[in-house]
DNA sequence: GGGTCGTGATCAAACGCTTGATCTTCATGA
DNA sequence: TCATGAAGATCAAGCGTTTGATCACGACCC
């Protein structure tokens, strides 16, 4: 018993040369009118013959003849640390099946969990399907070892980077850092405490120098009592409070969303308003958080959707010689309401 | 100048030809040997030969072309509306990711955003490439009318379904309710308000029959004052606070996390405590929400990967002539701390 | 010494499709 | 009348595998 309940039993696919019979023509024929060929001369009556046969028998080209003939599919390889960890990864997807899409490509995704045993299993799957190539996308920002298996096709390294490995392409740390802190400085703060995380990564040193380089444009000297660490989440934002207030501060840049969210928590158990009281700005663009928060959130985005695209173009077209070995894509401000503007 | 900076230049994958030329044997033997075929006789001089030129060269069988020889592939197709709508269509790509994975299949995946003629397109491409079967799965539960193309093989609904259409895999949204309900009543709440959403689906639906079962079954009256609707967001839990503090309800259930967390601010903004002053649950059990709300909110967890799971073996096993056209997977409660226990 | 086996390995066809080379017609121009 | 050429369609090889049929060769038995 199939699945599917519906109506005909699945037969056998129709294949070319059974046009060809039903239309009395070679199956050559028939190849070139599916095919739409250009510059081949066939008559007005053997192809309306065999675009009739096409459709009463409801012919459908097989993709994998098709790609075995040409020697290499029309299949993008994603292997991915954790698809579901986040609604990052899921962003990340969404760009590179786009993306892959729309040049007529099929996205073969397959994830690893971050075990290296099935990552390498995964890509040796990649491989036999002979895959156009493979990205390999992280769901956080880090360097990586990238696998062995790897070096047969074309890679791209997509939210990670190996000195030395594959074309990467990341996001700019830096300048979503330095974005995150002009939208305060815009705003007329001159206070600006920085919650950074407590884990080494692109993402702790990155935004943090955007912050540093901000403060520098705009001449307000750094303080340290300013800059703070905390866990990565919402508890850590929360943990937070009590330092944020005694600095004085009156805009706070957060690590990301949740640790926002977390302030936002413990900045109203102590009665303060945002943003009257503290302006806050997030990094990530959580939509889930960010959106909906009261006030909502003002923050930075990780442009997850347009890393797995531009992966894909970095795949597909190449990467011209002598470039870096890198590309770095925006990361964005994105305003809601945390951010009062303060007339001097 | 191709993508990978990496060593080695990309080159024509080896074939068993070239395997066979090396090893000095035919391609016949080469295919034995490296299918490890039980009752082949391969002598041993042979058979070391072959397997030293096999690695020597690097060889990759052709998945593509293995699939032509048996006429089928090991590809299973997954349609989604929406892949990155929300982090829960990642993760029915991440269960039937897994369970296609553990079973030898790779999963190919198509997202049309809900736009009609892009799901035509790909569900003809998915087809061209002779995939075993599809998975046609929506953000969120509802019914659907499935596109033509997918009765040309065997498909499976996930998270949605269709009368008369193929077999469905779908959430068990009154059990879901009734352990919502539950989780409330068996802490000893007896007014018990519900806030449903405004949005006609079998969510709305089956939640609120599952509530009622609960206080049916528990011998407490239904009361129309404790039953609401609201946009189903965290604004729409924000603006239910009024009616839910003069319903004089010591629980909520509400439509689902984000309304919970619209519910939990303004609650706190009114100066009640959660849950000493009123006990809240969820449903979805959204992590990004769910786990870091103040205090943790318990919830109905809406089994995602599950559906990907069964989507996949259903689609792979077959249903049994005769089964249901439907088979709803369980909502398991995820207790946190937002349900105060009340003692009589 | 001839027939019979068992063993080890090869042959060749087939899977569905593409495509350069080739063949057949038939109208055209000299 | 006969090459010439274009138009219309077919041939056949090949893409990388699999696999049932076949072959070569000793060993063995009577």
């Amino acid at each position: 018993m199939t699945a599917m309940s519906g109506s005909e039993g699945r037969r056998r696919p129709v294949t070319l040369k059974e046009v060809a019979a039903r239309a009395g023509v070679s199956v050559s024929t028939v190849s070139l009118v599916a095919n739409g060929k250009k510059n081949a001369r066939i008559g007005d009556a053997a192809r309306a013959r065999v675009l009739a046969a096409i459709d009463e028998l409801g012919y459908r080209p097989n993709a994998l003849a098709k790609n075995l003939v040409h020697g290499e599919s029309r299949f993008i390889g994603l292997v991915t640390d954790g698809i579901a960890s986040t609604p990052f990864a899921g962003q990340v997807v969404h760009g590179a099946q786009d993306e892959a899409w729309s040049r007529g490509y099929m996205l073969l995704i397959a994830n690893s969990e971050g075990n290296p045993e099935a990552e390498e299993r995964a890509i040796a799957m990649l491989l036999e399907h002979k895959v156009h190539g493979i990205l390999y996308s992280t769901w956080y920002h880090r360097e990586v070892v990238p696998p062995a298996g790897l070096s047969e096709t074309d890679t791209v390294l997509v939210n990670c980077f190996a000195d030395g490995g594959p074309f990467a392409v990341v996001p700019d740390e830096v300048g979503g850092g330095l974005a995150a802190a002009r939208m305060l400085i815009a705003a007329g703060h001159r206070r600006i405490a920085f919650i950074n995380t407590t884990t080494e990564s692109p993402a702790k040193q990155g935004r943090l120098a955007g912050y540093r380089h901000a403060l520098a444009e705009a001449g307000i000297p750094e303080d340290p009592a300013l800059i703070m660490e905390a866990e990565s989440a919402q508890e850590g934002g929360y943990a937070c409070v009590e330092r944020v207030v005694a600095s004085g501060a009156t805009g706070v840049c957060c690590h990301n969303d949740r640790v926002a969210q977390g302030l936002y928590d413990g900045l109203k158990e102590r009665g303060l308003r945002i943003p009257d009281d503290v302006s806050v700005v997030g990094f990530d663009n959580q939509e889930i958080i960010a959106a909906h928060l009261r006030p909502g959130l003002s923050t930075v985005a990780l442009p997850h959707y347009e890393l797995g695209v531009a992966g894909v173009r970095a795949l597909l077209d190449g990467v011209p010689a002598g470039a870096a070995d890198r590309l770095t894509i925006e990361c964005p401000p994105v305003e809601r309401g945390s951010v009062l503007t303060v007339t001097a």
